[in-house]
DNA sequence: CCAAACCGTGAACCATGATTCACTGTTCAC
DNA sequence: GTGAACAGTGAATCATGGTTCACGGTTTGG
């Protein structure tokens, strides 16, 4: 739909091309936010991008490689949204703190088996190396958040890389649990902040400086 | 060595099976302890156990069933370090908690891969399963810790389920990082440690009653 | 002492699923 | 217009590693 709108770049082979692989990186993501890592064989992923087994080798060496660009791409959506927020110049960095946590719980909850597959899923090596950057990075947004607070006098310094590990690693946790089978309610993100919150030292409720 | 001392129970055959499981068990612990699950070939855990593949079957009706009780064994042991200073009547809750807390990073550093093994990483989905009984298991320990300490006004009442669970994850995540490459030091530890009581809510450096 | 039951063996077997490749139709460069 | 280059095809191929099984040797119960 779009690549029909969009000028021509390189000719109607290289638009066709970079249709097809769009299609297939697509197609792998939507199988996998379906049904995780485990449903992705080159098989059906070729089914569902609509190309046969053969042209996904056209594109990508290996499924390894395949599987590695469609988690980054997901994942690096997820994150955008997340360290928008907490970019955005807003009251405190702990306010911040707070939305970027609520932003992330709910995205979690809105597609459960892919945020199972993007957070803890077990998954191919290439997989896996590339979720280890994705929570470093995760991580990066957390600890340039603990920086400014700390900066700001509203928390004790701290080691913010410990801290922001910590922190991604208890929403994982506390998140996948209910995840697996209802939701995450409200509830159960408020008892995140506070926790996460307290962690870092900031005032529980938040001085509300308005 | 400890099979030729005890009592035979139920003749020589009965307890020759009985070494050559536990044999097969022990042996599949050191390979997993040494490289992780990945290693864990039917091949190469018969040869490290020094039994033929075929035995193996003898045994366990499959590898997920064999993985399964050796990840199970693994992670009971630790747990009950864990569960066992928690338990212990000591001078209150939340010191308990920080003695858990130091017991789980310590053991953590003493053997790096079966923790990232037991912890993290990717694994058949029986091991999969019993990982997530092994997390709510430890949850349960944090969790009746922080019930007692709430009842004894040494924190502010919370949902024990949540803190407990992010807890685990916190320290998962905080110390699988640094476990990967060099070791996690007692600076890390002490950092964890102020995280975790600050987020529920204990005073940082709890106070000292004696 | 004997036969049944059973343990251990390890090479052969198989299932799964990733990867290849000879072939067809289309686009590009000249 | 024409040949080279290339995207797409999908059935066949291959690699990996879990699982089976026919075959001795040993223990057991009578």
């Amino acid at each position: 739909m779009e690549a029909a709108i969009l000028p021509r770049i390189g000719g109607l082979r290289a638009e066709r091309r970079a249709a097809t692989r769009d299609a297939i990186v697509a197609g792998t993501l939507s199988l996998v936010a379906e049904g995780g890592w485990s449903v992705a064989s080159m098989h059906d992923v070729a089914r569902r991008a609509g190309v046969a087994t053969g042209t996904l080798y056209r594109h990508f060496p290996s499924k390894s490689e395949l599987l590695a660009e469609v988690f980054a791409e997901a994942a690096a959506r997820e994150l955008a949204v997340v360290a928008d927020i907490a970019g955005r110049p807003a009251p405190g960095p702990l306010r911040r703190l707070r939305a970027a946590i609520e932003a992330f719980a709910h995205r979690a909850n809105a597609a459960p088996t892919l945020a199972y597959a993007l957070m803890a899923e077990p998954a191919d090596p290439a997989v896996e190396a590339a979720r280890l950057a994705n929570k470093r990075a995760y991580a990066g947004v957390f600890a340039a958040l603990l920086e400014e607070a700390a900066a700001a006098g509203e928390i004790a310094p701290l080691d913010t890389g410990v801290a922001a590990a910590a922190i991604v690693g208890a929403l994982q946790e506390a998140l996948l649990g209910p995840l697996a089978h209802g939701r995450a309610g409200p509830r159960l993100v408020a008892e995140l902040v506070t926790f996460t919150i307290n962690a870092v030292g900031g005032a529980p409720h938040g001085h509300d400086p308005a």
